[in-house]
DNA sequence: GGGGTTATGTGACAAATTGTACATACTGTA
DNA sequence: TACAGTATGTACAATTTGTCACATAACCCC
């Protein structure tokens, strides 16, 4: 359970559920609650509540026994524990259909990201305003980067180029990746990608069905 | 390894991977080979090769020993397991942003799946054309699909509207949503849900990067 | 047609993840 | 201050998932 520096070492299963503790504790206080149990947060959310107890144990102890969690404090401690509150500054490049929709996203303010940068290599793009933030060519993409420090990059292109725009984040400097080309992209392990393939999602979906057909 | 019917119960890993290999084979395809083996499938994913062949074991025997895989004959029967071949029916929810780019996203087309409706509730939205569809009302959901079976119900709409749009999809007969809400969505178990939260991607790339740091 | 080479399929082992049971600590009441 | 009621945190067991090693089968060349 601890890793070469002697912190815990947390399974990738945690961190994907933290976001969903993280947003459903925000929706609880909306509400007006104070105190949540692991029981009502389960409940919420379909996960038991032995494994939410595991999940937050694993970074400390976040609740009070015989009462259960202080909301303000526990998503003020997961958004730390995520890393939220570090600003990051994000650069989407493709500004087709889905760099657009990405652009436009609302949930990134909430969660503190800031889109500070688009880019594309379409002319007729270039130039263009999309929420304050115009869209810059291709090519200035390491200028941009060392007048604004840019974080994590959207790869939001076609396939093909994927590769070519992950190699010139790298250059330029980028800390993270997140990549939404259905192709493996190389990159160096100082760099983190996270790929977001939308046919698997589809593409698992089709496979359930299919199979309750032929039941 | 076998559930009630004597079937073979496949893990939730293998059936994520399935697309991970069908589009890699009809990449290895357009660039003129025929055979392939596991190796250097799993070089150009990432996957050992071990992980291929007993993902691929778990469905019936496709390989030649010696040989490798023929790779026609392989996509063929990876789209016959992920029921491609059904010609599934879609009908986009939310004709915002993300359901904007999701009726432009071109997998679906190359994947075997068809957008044959789009619903919104905004009056200035419905009666547009999207790629030759109309998009219609919500409440005419259930009309709509009486004229044209729609098998899969991709809902885009904003959160607080994701369960009852689930609940109109359930009421009208769909066999599975596919749910970019972050909401979880409740439905009777004969429907199937895959959860496309955007923000559990981007909110783990943000822990992987604030954890780097403190290093 | 026999032996060397190659690549699959599979059973045993190892690691990671989840589930269960229970000890521990806090609250409120008398 | 003692006791009942709750809800967390954790040690241990079970399950799932991934890795390794090797037997098996196909191909090629002589």
């Amino acid at each position: 359970m601890k890793d070469d520096n002697g912190k815990n070492v947390i399974s990738k299963a945690t961190i994907d559920r933290l976001p969903l503790y993280f947003r459903t504790l925000r929706l609880s206080q909306e509400e007006g609650a104070e105190i949540i149990s692991s029981e009502e947060l389960g409940q919420r959310l379909g996960i038991t509540p032995e494994q939410i107890r595991k999940d937050l144990a694993s970074f400390g102890q976040f609740g009070k026994k015989g009462v259960g969690y202080y909301i303000l404090e526990l998503i003020k401690n997961i958004g730390n524990i995520l890393g939220l509150d570090n600003n990051w500054h994000l650069a989407v490049i493709g500004v087709g259909h889905l760099g657009w929709a990405l652009a436009h996203y609302r949930n990134f303010d909430s969660l503190g990201f800031k889109l500070v940068a688009m880019f594309d290599i379409d002319p007729n793009k270039i130039g263009q305003c999309i929420k304050g933030i115009k869209v810059s060519g291709l090519d200035s993409l390491k200028e941009v980067m060392e007048e604004q420090t840019i974080h994590i990059g959207i790869i939001a292109v076609p396939e093909i180029y994927a590769q070519e725009v992950a190699d010139k984040l790298v250059a330029a400097g980028v800390r993270g990746i997140w990549n939404f080309a259905p192709r493996k992209i190389e990159v160096p392990d100082t760099v983190r990608v996270i790929n977001e393939d939308l046919s698997i999602g589809l593409s698992s979906l089709s496979f359930y069905l299919a199979r309750q057909t032929q039941e």
